[in-house]
DNA sequence: TCCCCACATTGACCTAAGTCAACGGGAGGA
DNA sequence: TCCTCCCGTTGACTTAGGTCAATGTGGGGA
């Protein structure tokens, strides 16, 4: 029962009739990965997806030289890994544990079936991939249509916003993964935010961000201003 | 009845059995739009989503200084517009008409109601959804990890093997629309295809590109090989 | 306590690709 | 037929940002 419980609590299972989460609880499978460990590789063939239970996924890309762009960061109760269940074929990125984590495994055929006997649990994945390809449409446009200046002013309002428009947060990412995940490298990163200090907009002190200049920053990520 | 024969030929509505067919027929409405003419713009709410019946329609995002990043080109039997439907809020990015354009539009609640109602055609549209999850990573990846000749060579082989494999293909777009399809601008590709056709890699004579070395443009595509 | 190592920063340099400007040529309208 | 306009190409130049290498620094383990 307090599997139920848990399993309810997934924005993605959100409404189901009890009977529907004790289907969807008499398939989970739990599946605990260590920090740093690859839970599914590119191209594997995708037999199932997972929810994240505890901990945080990072799914990215690699080029051929070792560069990875970070495409999605997951935390608790966000799924990951859906499209080969929909779609068939292979994972198209991978998949890495970026702290301890546990995760729901859910086979793909006994969830597919529970699909087709509840509409509304089809609803919400629909709303879950939709959203997904929204973040991905802001994507494309950060790396293709803004300059690295502008993709960091973005992100840092971002998390701002995430902890309630606080002026101080703090990255809850290694610097280097900050780059992968705005599509750059370090040392740009590294060179930009001593811009971003020096001209009054933030001021930083290792992983702690205080925001001075809101206004600076949004003209920044509109494009508006450079550095 | 030939409106049912219609849509039954569209992949998104794949195996619906009559009644269904005629339940989407009876919600479809018809919609034109001359070449050129905008059909919905990033920011707006969205009351439905639209299949193509004939024509092309492309979906972009602009910056504010006007370049351009096209997402997706859709032709006939494509869905587009679904993002809204499934998540609320804004369509995600522009749409317009790139030839004379006829579509299909369905309005959102009926076709919510629909799904409700039928689990193959919410399992169609998750496919669908998943496919171009898929090809957004695919995008990411080039637009973040590859240079601009390696995107352009991709492209090349990706339309030679819509075309069965064919060595001679015809670029179906003109040279700055491509440009913007891969995420650059008409001067850079311009030179680009130069480069290519001085290294023997192609040949070329306005839209019509011959593949010389397949296998050098693969080592492009792959990062492997520079121009 | 000391050492080590991963992370971060900084400088010098390089290069892919964007900007700006000029020009040619083909297609469509008058 | 001629004109015009748009598309594509080319050249000269600039620049964002990546590469390579050296140095600094703080936290965990022995």
């Amino acid at each position: 029962m307090e599997a139920i419980d848990r399993i309810s609590r997934i924005p993605l299972f959100e409404g189901l009739p009890d009977d529907q989460l004790l289907d969807l609880a008499s398939i989970a499978i739990e599946k605990a990965f260590k920090r740093g460990r690859t839970i599914f590789s590119e191209g594997e063939p995708g037999s199932g997806f997972f929810v994240v239970k505890t901990g945080r996924i990072k799914i990215f890309k690699l080029s051929p030289d070792g560069k990875e762009q970070i495409l999605h960061l997951f935390g608790s109760g966000e799924p990951f890994g859906e499209v080969p269940v929909f779609e068939g074929r292979a994972f198209p990125a991978h998949a890495i544990a970026l702290e301890d984590s546990t995760t729901i495994f859910f086979p793909r055929a006994a969830f597919i079936d529970l699909i087709k006997h509840n509409p509304s649990l089809a609803l919400n994945m629909l709303a879950i991939l939709s959203r997904r390809l929204r973040r991905f449409t802001v994507l494309v446009d950060d790396l293709s249509l803004k300059e690295v200046p502008g993709r960091l002013a973005a992100h840092f309002l971002y998390v701002s916003q995430q902890e309630k428009g606080a002026d101080e947060l703090r990255l809850d990412l290694p610097k280097g993964q900050l780059a992968a995940l705005l599509g750059t490298i370090p040392e740009t990163l590294s060179r930009i935010l001593t811009k971003m200090v020096k001209q009054g907009l933030i001021e930083s002190d290792g992983p702690r961000i205080t925001i001075l200049d809101r206004d600076g920053l949004s003209d920044l990520a509109e494009g508006v201003r450079r550095l």
